[in-house]
DNA sequence: GCTAAATTTGAGCGATCGTTCAAATTAATA
DNA sequence: TATTAATTTGAACGATCGCTCAAATTTAGC
C-alpha cells in the first residue's frame, strides 16, 4: 500500500522546520519527497496532514530525549547535556536549533484548526516529560524535595525555548554554553510560593 | 504629502502582530489601513518597507519601556511589573502577549533579507536595553556588583520571550506571575564563569 | 475659479498557492 | 500472460499572492 511514509516524513520535517508552516509550499514538499502532488496527497490527504504526521513523529523524538534523561540515575546531568545538543549543529543545520513547536507555533493566527490543537498537546505532551526529570531528580536528590514539580516543569520548559530561540539568534549558538549552567544551578534557586 | 503615516503604522501594527509577516497579506493591510494598494504602495514601497516601519515602531516603543525601567530609582522593582504587563491582557489581545520580534523571527528562512537584518538589530538595540537595566540595577545596590552584566543582560532577554513564549500557550496568562518572581530572585543568584 | 501638481483609486497583471482527477503506470492475482 | 486492483503521474483548476499604473480625484498656488 503505497511508498513507505517514514522516510516522506523525515524529508517534509527538514523542509517545514527550514521554512515554518505557512513559508512551506506543497512544490516544496514535492521536491523534497520527489514525489507528485497526487502521490502525496493519497498517502497524507493534505498538506496539513502531512505536517501533523510531522509534528507527532518530532514531538515522539523529542519526548524519547527528554524521557531519557529523566530515567538515567543522573536526570541533572543528563539534562545539562541535553540541553547542549542543540548549541553544537553546524551551520548548516542551523535551522534545527528552534524547536519546531516553537517555531509553528509563532503562526498561530494563521494555523488550520487540526494544527493548532496538535501544537497545543505537543506542548502539554513534552512538558509532561519535563516534569517526569524534575521527579527524578527529586528522588535522586539532585533537586530539593520541596521543589514545585508542575512550575519547575513549566520554567524548565521555558528556559528550554529561551536558550533555543536566542542560540538561533547569536553568530555562536555555542557561546551560550553557560546558560545551560545558570539554568541548572537556578532548578536549586528560589522557588517562593 | 499624503495621509498620516502613523495612524497607518499602528493599523499594520496590529495586523502583523496578529497574523505574522508571512501571513499577512496586502489585503488584510488594505482593509485595515482602509487604502486602495496604490497609496500603501507610494508611502511605503512595499509591504516589507511598511513591515521595516512597524519593526522600527514597534522596537522604539518597546526600547523606550525597558529605558524606562532602566532609568528608575527601583530598577528591579519596575522590571517586574514591566514582565508582568503581558501576562494581564484581555483575550481579545491575546496575540500581543508574544514579542512581534520573536513572532516575526520563527519565519527566518523566508524573510526578505532587508527584514532579517532588521530583526538582527532590533534584537541587539533591546539587548543594550537590558543590558542598562542591569548596570542601573547594580548601580543602586540592587545586584551584586560582580554581576556579569552582558551575560546577564542576555539571559534577562531570554527570560522576556520564555514568559511570552510560554503565556502564549496557556488559557490563564496571569497564573504565570509566579515566574516574574523566580526571574528576579534568579537574577541574584549564581552566575558561575 | 482655474490650472497644475500631488495623491488616491481599483481593475487587473503574472506568479504561486493548495488541490483535483482522468489517464498512465506498476503490482498483485490467477 | 491476461486481468484486475492499487498506485503514481502531471496538467490544470480556482483562489490568492505582491504589486502596477492609467485614470480619477483631491489639494495647492495664483
Amino acid at each position: 500500500m503505497g511508498y513507505p511514509r517514514e522516510q516522506s516524513i523525515q524529508q517534509a520535517t527538514e523542509v517545514f522546520w527550514l521554512k515554518g508552516y505557512l513559508g512551506t509550499g506543497m512544490r516544496d514538499l514535492q521536491t523534497a519527497l520527489d514525489k507528485r502532488p497526487g502521490s502525496i496527497y493519497s498517502a497524507f490527504g493534505s498538506k496539513e496532514g502531512l505536517y501533523l504526521e510531522v509534528l507527532s513523529h518530532y514531538t515522539g523524538v523529542l519526548h524519547g530525549q527528554i524521557m531519557a534523561v529523566a530515567n538515567s540515575d543522573t536526570p541533572l546531568q543528563q539534562l545539562r547535556e541535553f540541553l547542549l545538543l542543540p548549541l553544537t549543529v553546524d551551520d548548516s543545520a542551523a535551522h534545527k536549533i528552534q524547536c519546531l513547536i516553537v517555531k509553528t507555533q509563532a503562526d498561530w493566527a494563521e494555523l488550520p484548526q487540526g494544527v493548532k490543537s496538535e501544537l497545543q498537546s505537543a506542548l502539554a505532551h513534552l512538558r509532561e516529560a519535563f516534569q517526569a526529570v524534575i521527579f527524578k531528580a527529586r528522588s535522586t536528590g539532585e533537586l530539593a524535595a520541596d521543589i514545585p514539580v508542575e512550575r519547575a516543569a513549566m520554567w524548565l520548559q521555558g528556559q528550554f525555548i529561551a536558550m533555543r530561540t536566542l542560540a538561533t539568534s547569536v553568530e555562536s549558538p555555542a557561546s551560550l554554553s553557560w546558560m545551560v549552567d545558570k539554568i541548572v544551578s537556578d532548578l536549586s534557586g528560589e522557588w517562593a510560593q
